[in-house]
DNA sequence: TCTGGAATAT
DNA sequence: GATATTCCAG
């Protein structure tokens, strides 16, 4: 999957740095970073003088696996083969690779799982009446902040989290007469490793002293003062809650205005390739110096 | 050459 | 553990 964020979040600074490693402990919160800022979840990211890139990585929310499971059902089990699923789907930058990918997931948790089923109808895990709780991932795409920002257009990333009639904690394997599928303890929602479940789409939150430069510019720091900790916690409804989106400028800007100190975004370059792709795909035909011949992984 | 699916890598 | 990537048979 692959999409754009807004310029404003790729600093000079970062376009000095073709090639980018982190320490794992900076992607995670990068990923934090994200989820507080999008909504959406990927993994690997990639920074260049006008725009920062997101890509490669589905993210198979509930509702986007339920029209993954829909289109199976749909097909019937020994028809469902990953081009007829991804034609069924209709979900713009899906591939066959990634339908494939979640499809052989999907019945290797069908054979695992059935079985069981029979044993155990109903499984009532404390995990699960845990996840129960968990709010929705909020319906959150990057709006424009900044006119000079360079995106496309219209949207390129698909915005998932629309509401649903299920608890966003559960995944549904299987059509909807079948409780016990979504409620197999070992598929389910999961949140961030070292976040709290609840913190889904938590909304960055100015600390309790009201003092943004006491933001840490290593993520960690951000993490835990702005993601992690849910002192801050979030209106019941957070599907309708939008983040404090003056707070992420003036974090931004400050990791901007001291390019001294630690980045507070992890970036791992996608492959050249990849980048030359997706930007001819984009109709930007001029390979800024820092992309064309630039070390990029 | 393309596709699906299993195995393997990240 | 989840997803992507690779490999191979059809």
């Amino acid at each position: 999957m692959t999409y754009f964020l807004p310029s404003m979040y790729c600093t000079p600074l970062y376009s000095s740095y073709p090639t980018i490693s982190c320490p794992p402990d900076t992607l995670k919160s990068f990923e934090a970073q994200k989820t507080c800022l999008s909504g959406s979840m990927v993994t690997t990211a990639c920074c260049f003088p006008t725009f920062f890139f997101v890509i490669n990585e589905v993210d198979w929310t509930p509702e986007l696996h339920k029209k993954f499971v829909a289109a199976v059902e749909h097909l019937g089990v020994d028809q469902a083969i990953p081009s007829r699923i991804l034609e069924l789907m209709k979900v713009e930058g899906l591939t066959r690779h990634n339908v494939a990918s979640h499809l052989q997931k999907y019945r290797m948790h069908k054979r695992h799982i059935l079985p069981k089923e029979n044993d155990r109808r109903w499984p009532q895990s404390r995990d699960h009446m845990r996840r129960s709780y968990y709010p929705h991932k909020p319906i959150m795409a990057f709006p424009p902040y900044h006119s000079n920002h360079v995106l496309p257009a219209g949207p390129v990333y698909p915005v998932w989290g629309a509401p649903s009639n299920h608890p966003a904690g559960v995944q549904m394997w299987g059509p909807p007469g079948y409780p016990l599928w979504q409620q197999a303890e070992s598929w389910h929602w999961k949140p961030y490793p070292g976040m709290p479940a609840d913190a889904w789409g938590c909304p960055v939150m100015p600390p309790p002293h009201g003092s943004y430069s006491s933001y840490p510019q290593n993520t960690s720091g951000f993490q835990s003062s702005a993601v992690v900790d849910n002192s801050y916690s979030m209106p019941q409804n957070s599907v309708d809650f939008h983040p404090a989106e003056e707070v992420i400028d003036k974090v931004v800007k400050e990791a901007i205005s001291k390019p001294w100190l630690p980045l507070p975004l992890g970036l791992k370059p996608p492959s050249a390739d990849s980048v030359l792709a997706e930007l001819s795909r984009q109709g930007i035909s001029t390979i800024p110096p820092h992309i064309n011949g630039a070390h990029l992984c």
